[in-house]
DNA sequence: CAGTGGTCTAGACCACTTC
DNA sequence: AAGTGGTCTAGACCACTGC
């Protein structure tokens, strides 16, 4: 094969070039979440490359877990249905070790004006209209998690407090059924605070007892953030859990 | 070349042994901590293997950070010396997103019989002989971490105080330099407390003043534990940051 | 059985570093 | 120029899935 590099604007490795591509196909939707895409050797002579350097992308794409491997099955895109990747932002554990089930309660969903903090972590302009939603998390009957999570309206159209009473799963699996977004990534910055009123009510602790304030942004292809949460956690008996290497 | 697989005890692909192999060599001290291992090519005539599997090995070893590329040099043992490497396992940055130094003042350093819990964790015998050190890190003059940490007296003969206060340098260089102990990896376990009588002395708070809970466990090759640490961040304006993915 | 991803090879050439 | 890691190819064969 003699197709050369070329392209002496910006020089990348021709594999890099073939990710790139992918992710093009991927965030304009050419093959949804859960869906396989076109075998190594279809995309090999699609692209006219070799096989060995169609892999080389997927592998990276694999390892940001944007794409599946599946031996003997293909290569799928990846989804928050998927059982594996149901739990992938949730940190918290419980201080025994056993695996923990949260139950949802949503209490609000309604529109509001994009505060300036808010706005400027969603990348979009102060004003704007958001949809604001308040949530607590139960396990065991007790309540761990009291979350406020922001979507700006635009893209969230129509969600309103009956949908999200009506869905039984993770939210973000929600945001892909109905409002065609796959949450990629997420950063979180965490604090410890003292529980306010409002918290201390949510979560039914004394005001001024510790919690966990965890600020999370989360992106989609392109490090596009479409969603904002600042939650409190409950940790007299629960961990946030990091691996660091 | 017809060198196969063999061994049909344990099935493996050949790029995971010789990776195996590297493992071992890295554990037994073969290559020291900022080295160069021997190149691709020395390797694969090495195992009798093509370069192509050698270099997958070492992808592997890269991207678990146990070893470092560096074109047209080599490829190095990783260690905590490097720049790129020091604050590889702090998470704690200003909420103004300046960048921030830690300044060292530690207090003790004393031996203690290994209480159940830390033991547990260590994988050692209950009452075994440690190392307690305690410290304190201050940033622009302000207390921001009180830590206690604690170390086999074994593997760290000959740790005083004295050692501790001419060290310049993280603690993980300390101990490469020192007690031929390479740090791998760690697991963090992250809960909001109030600040007790000893945390609010040591940061300078209010007794009572929500501090975050960090207990650490760090391991060195072969997954041994080899240091437990429970630090108290005062988050008043630093955060613990985290990405997802 | 055919089709998928997974491994392995041998050889060519590129990019970077050092002498 | 020589030595290192980095990219790319073409082809062979293995392992797993599903018809």
């Amino acid at each position: 094969m003699t197709t050369n590099l070329s392209s002496l604007a910006t020089f990348s490795p021709l594999y890099q070039q073939i990710k790139a591509m992918l992710l093009a196909s991927l965030q304009a939707g050419e093959w949804q979440p859960g869906e396989a895409i076109p075998s190594e050797f279809e995309l090999a002579a699609r692209y006219e490359v070799s096989q060995g350097t169609v892999r080389k992308a997927i592998d990276e794409l694999t390892t940001q877990n944007l794409l599946i491997r599946k031996q003997g099955k293909g290569t799928f895109v990846a989804t928050h249905h998927e059982e594996h990747h149901q739990f992938r932002f949730l940190r918290l554990a419980p201080d025994s070790g056993l695996p923990m089930v949260l139950k949802n309660h949503f209490l609000t969903c309604k529109k509001i004006k994009a505060p300036r903090l808010i706005a400027k972590a969603l990348k979009m302009p102060t004003g704007e209209s958001l949809i604001e939603i308040e949530r607590v998390q139960t396990f065991a009957g007790a309540a761990i998690v009291f979350e406020q999570i922001w979507l700006p309206s635009l893209r969230f159209k129509g969600l309103s407090l009956a949908t999200l009473l009506a869905w039984t799963g993770p939210l973000y699996a929600l945001y892909e059924s109905s409002f065609a977004t796959h949450m990629v990534r997420a950063e979180e910055k965490i604090k410890a605070v003292a529980s306010d009123s409002i918290s201390a009510s949510r979560l039914k602790t004394a005001i001024g007892t510790p919690l966990l304030l965890v600020e999370r942004v989360s992106y989609s292809y392109g490090n596009k953030p479409v969603e904002m949460r600042i939650a409190r956690y409950d940790t007299s008996s629960q961990h946030y859990e990091n691996a660091l290497s």
